[in-house]
DNA sequence: CGTTTGCTTGAAGGTCTTCAAATGTCGTGG
DNA sequence: CCACGACATTTGAAGACCTTCAAGCAAACG
């Protein structure tokens, strides 16, 4: 793997540059296509990855046979079915790549072996599943506390680069609405 | 701590009974009284705790003033400020009692010494987070997937407890709507 | 027994959904 | 390079549901 990509694993998730080349060295880098998938429904799930440069999103089926999105994700994001890294069941939901996107991507087997060698690795999974847990409270907030026009508002500020890359019709179900709603929002907000 | 309470906890969270009383050792049983509080925004929350036995919500307040419950807990069920816990932030929310209630707590700090006797301890931490996120995501995906209605219906399936034990009002803001409609979608259902 | 608190109901207004059609945008092949 | 088709976004209309404010009823508690 170049020096480059060990840069840009080190910024996404802020470890020294050692620690970054070792973590490269136990992984690997995916490149994947617009609208190819990572994961799918009932599949394996037992890595994680970093998006070094694209956009993907996260989704799930509704009982319609809606696509709704669970997470958009950019630069520095980390993806995969946390529920099944953790509990070894088969995947939920879909990760999917909006443009064509470079993942770099390691496995629960790599990460362990990483804990057995120096206890480092075993506070960066720690450290890995607190921010899973405090995106998803974040997450309920945003939903419980404010309306979807609110919740628009709250990506605009949060996120140029989401609202950038990702079509609308993606990130109106990530905030709970229709297109159509979404598309009545940015019209009222407009004013 | 009397033995009861030592089975109650091992009941609680399925450890064996060895374990529970090692647990129970390094904790403590804290009574609290109906709409008493045992945590508040402000305030220290490097602590966490199970329900033995009562009823407690946990909310925030939003820019209006009104209370948005983010839980409902029943017995069996973990309480605290798990943002609080892993960051040592003061706590952003409130935890009162709905009716009488007894606590088992036990501290960060106790838990951590657990943790250098034995790696069980350890891979207990582990679970305990775990167990935070899947509860957080499904609350997401309820929060996305259904409507209010449909979330009434879902909480009615999945805990007959909550439903007794605590008044329509705290129900409806965990559901992400008011008193108000939450009575008219049971006259609806009733139907 | 009366007061407080919670629950229900009514009316008006606003937003979201659905279905449908029109308009925009983008990429590809001619 | 343009034209076409595919797909995304916008807009319209009707209907459902939620919210707010307000009032009436029920239950709980001192």
């Amino acid at each position: 793997m170049n020096k480059d990509y060990v840069r840009r694993i080190q910024e996404n998730i802020s470890i020294s540059y050692d620690k970054s080349l070792i973590l490269s060295e136990n992984g690997e880098i995916v490149k994947i296509k617009k609208n190819e998938y990572w994961l799918s429904e009932g599949k394996e799930a037992d890595k994680l990855a970093f998006i070094i440069q694209g956009a993907m999103r996260s989704y799930v089926m509704n009982e319609k046979g809606e696509e709704i999105n669970l997470l958009l994700q950019v630069n520095q994001d980390f993806i995969g079915d946390y529920e099944s890294y953790i509990s070894g069941k088969k995947a939920s939901f879909y990760i999917k790549a909006l443009i064509d996107t470079e993942l770099f991507v390691i496995s629960k087997k790599s990460i362990d072996q990483l804990g057995c060698q120096d206890a480092f690795w075993i506070d960066f999974k720690t450290k890995m599943s607190d921010y899973a847990f405090l995106e998803a409270k974040r997450r309920i907030e945003d939903l419980l506390l404010f309306t979807p026009e609110e919740r628009y508002l709250n990506l605009v500020k949060k996120s140029q680069e989401v609202l950038q890359k990702i079509p609308q019709k993606y990130i109106s179900t990530y905030l709970g609405i229709t297109p159509q709603s979404l598309s009545r929002i940015r019209k009222r907000i407009m004013k």
